[in-house]
DNA sequence: CGAGGGGTTGTTTTT
DNA sequence: CAACCCCTCG
């Protein structure tokens, strides 16, 4: 592909800070490879360039397209998210900040867990106390750390229906982190707070990162939050040989403490960096664009980019926006226009239908396993988080962590004859002593005694296999099968999880980095419920979040429904502006994903819609009429 | 103390 | 539609 004039600038410019701020489709990973292959051929070693992003997804396409394009080299280079980066760092230089090199990472399921777990000791303590549910609880203390802010402050901004209680709120923040602290874990947001802390307080750890990551790249520069950019900046050092590319108008990650300005205070930080903007779209057909710009215009708060395309496309068809009865109408038309595609000759992995939340997709799945449609799905539910996949791992990890009580809780409450109470007991006598010795010495009677016994036995067992991860699973998975059939009445389809599980981790030589990557990149779920690795090819069934950064020929946007797309809490009727706004470039982002066909389906009706009116997206009503065509699923279908 | 049942609630998105 | 709370029985 040829650069265009902005491209080749930002390509060229080699050495300073350069801010890149791009429209969608406008070819912004294109430069940032491009410039990476430059970097190179003028004698940068590519071991000390840094690609950053903000989710894996984005991350995996970066790294594949640098290699595509620059080879041997372009394999050499590091990348990944903020939190492998972190994870990397901290390994290997975790002790300047007292934090032992053999932590384990906290997953979301762990951490609301630990949560919940202190949520129902603060009941205990404070009867009649109406405390946040755990997902809530967590959520607010983890946008504190993520905002760098305050509980009171986060709770009084976004939560204010829980500002009485906001003084709990922050005791269960303290103790969460007492809890990690006591116990060696670190969850996804630690990671970000100690590597900052490491490269501000420790001079030479900086500086050997520094020279390290010489020249640092980072993409969707918009999804990062204050504690990512305080990392860019304490990469940059003296060279501040720092290129970020974004686009405000896809900032959707502001649940997470994203903040866009971080785009412009890029500028601010570093005055004299370059600048280049690109408006020329390669991506997209121009009438996908005028919805796309409509949709900009809409924009309370976007530096206004107008998109333009430059092919000169000929059959350019009208984006559509199909309107159907019912989810079920809404999963047939879909699944019917998919053949159709197919039968035009539309190859498989040029399509994908992209959604607001997980769950959204559920009707269609059906529908297309009927059809024998096969597909993979991104986002929402993720296999590493399943319960079954959680009591194998939880095993795993005393075997790798022999004094980790966390994970002794949840292996003993799946055990007959040990509940909450039990469980938390033996689990407190632990008191860092190796887990096998403390299971070996309660005095239990009956079910409970035989239980603990055969744990015992079993961790014995497992830790013969230390050094092979696979087979540890695996002795692990064998003895687990009988907890397995009685606990979940869908057990074959479990075991042929925990089969698919044992496979993939035959790569790993060891436990450690099995299970930081397990956590850090988990496996996402293909078409039988087994897992997948990158699969290429196929259609694929996307949130929209993970859908960023990539683009179809034709896209299918679902349950473009008002009370979706916007997704509007149920009885909160003041609108808060700056959520809707983030709505609106959520599905800015979904439809620039479209290269060539683009249909919004929405269904009228809803099983237990006890709120909303049934009405298209409000966004979408707003586009001018003549830049859209509209039908009847039924009328299609006929 | 553990286990199982029934009623209620409150619903995203990702590392 | 799952996770929680509260209840009762063993």
């Amino acid at each position: 592909m040829k650069l265009n004039h902005a491209q080749q600038e930002a390509v060229d410019t080699l050495e300073g800070p350069v801010l890149v701020i791009a429209g969608a489709g406008t070819g912004k990973t294109q430069t940032l490879v491009h410039r990476l292959v430059n970097l190179t051929r003028s004698g940068v070693a590519p071991e000390s360039i840094l690609l950053l992003t903000f989710t894996r997804r984005a991350a995996e396409e970066m790294v594949a397209r640098a290699s595509r394009l620059a080879g041997d080299d372009g394999q050499r280079v590091s990348g990944g998210t903020y939190h492998s980066f972190a994870h990397a760092c901290l390994r290997r230089h975790g002790r300047v900040v007292d934090v032992p090199t053999d932590f384990t990472i906290l997953d979301q399921s762990d951490t609301f867990e630990i949560v919940g777990g202190i949520r129902s000791e603060l009941k205990q303590t404070e009867p009649g106390l109406d405390l946040p549910r755990r997902e809530t609880m967590a959520g607010i203390i983890s946008k504190a750390v993520n905002k760098q802010a305050l509980i009171e402050d986060v709770v009084s901004d976004e939560y204010p229906q829980f500002f009485a209680i906001s003084e709990f709120l922050d005791v269960a923040a303290a103790r969460y982190e007492t809890y990690k602290k006591e116990r060696n874990l670190v969850d996804f947001d630690n990671l970000l707070v100690l590597l900052a802390r490491m490269l501000e307080e420790s001079d030479e750890t900086r500086a050997r990162v520094q020279e390290r990551c010489r020249y640092v790249m980072v993409d969707e520069y918009q999804d990062t939050n204050v504690l990512q950019a305080r990392i860019t900046n304490l990469l940059s050092g003296d060279t501040e040989n720092i290129m970020v590319v974004g686009d405000d108008a896809q900032s959707i990650y502001g649940f997470r403490g994203a903040r866009h300005r971080n785009l412009f205070e890029f500028h601010e930080r570093f005055p004299h960096a370059h600048v280049v903007t690109l408006e020329t779209n390669y991506r997209s057909t121009q009438p996908i664009l005028d919805v796309a710009n409509a949709l900009m215009v809409q924009m309370t708060s976007a530096f206004r980019k107008h998109l333009v395309t430059e092919a000169s496309s000929s059959e350019s068809v009208l984006p559509l926006v199909v309107e159907a009865n019912d989810e079920q109408e809404q999963a047939r038309f879909v699944a019917c226009e998919i053949e159709r595609l197919q039968g035009d000759g539309v190859a498989s992995d040029e399509i994908a239908v992209l959604f607001r939340a997980s769950r959204h997709a559920f009707p269609l799945e059906v529908e297309l396993t009927q059809r024998n449609i096969g597909f993979v799905k991104y986002g929402g539910f993720k296999f590493a988080e399943s319960a079954h996949i959680k009591d194998v791992l939880a095993h795993v990890r005393l075997v790798a962590h022999p004094e980790d009580d966390f994970s002794l809780h949840r292996v003993l409450l799946m055990r007959d004859g040990i509940g909450k109470q039990g469980a938390r007991r033996i689990a407190e006598s632990v008191g860092g002593e190796p887990v096998v010795a403390a299971l070996r010495r309660q005095k239990l009677s009956g079910k409970a005694a035989a239980s603990v016994q055969e744990l015992a036995d079993l961790i014995e067992g497992a830790s013969e296999y230390r050094s092979q991860p696979s087979r540890c699973l695996q002795s692990v998975v064998a003895d687990y099968s009988t907890i397995l059939e009685k606990r979940f009445d869908d057990w074959p389809r479990r075991k042929r999880d925990l089969e698919s599980l044992v496979d993939l981790v035959e790569r790993y030589d060891d436990l450690e980095s099995m299970l930081s990557e397990l956590t850090l990149d988990p496996p996402s779920v293909s078409k039988r419920g087994v897992l997948a690795g990158p699969e290429k090819d196929g259609l694929v069934l996307s949130t929209i979040h993970s859908a960023k950064g990539l683009e179809w020929k034709a896209v299918f946007v679902i349950q473009a429904r008002d009370g979706f797309i916007p997704m509007v809490a149920p009885g909160a009727d003041e609108e808060d502006p700056d959520a809707l706004d983030e709505e609106l470039r959520l599905l800015y982002v979904a439809i620039s994903r479209a290269k060539r066909s683009l249909y919004l389906v929405w269904p009228r009706e809803i099983v237990r819609a006890r709120y909303q009116w049934p009405m298209v997206s409000r966004f979408v009503s707003r586009v001018p009429p003549e830049y859209l065509e509209c039908y009847e699923a039924g009328d299609l279908l006929a």
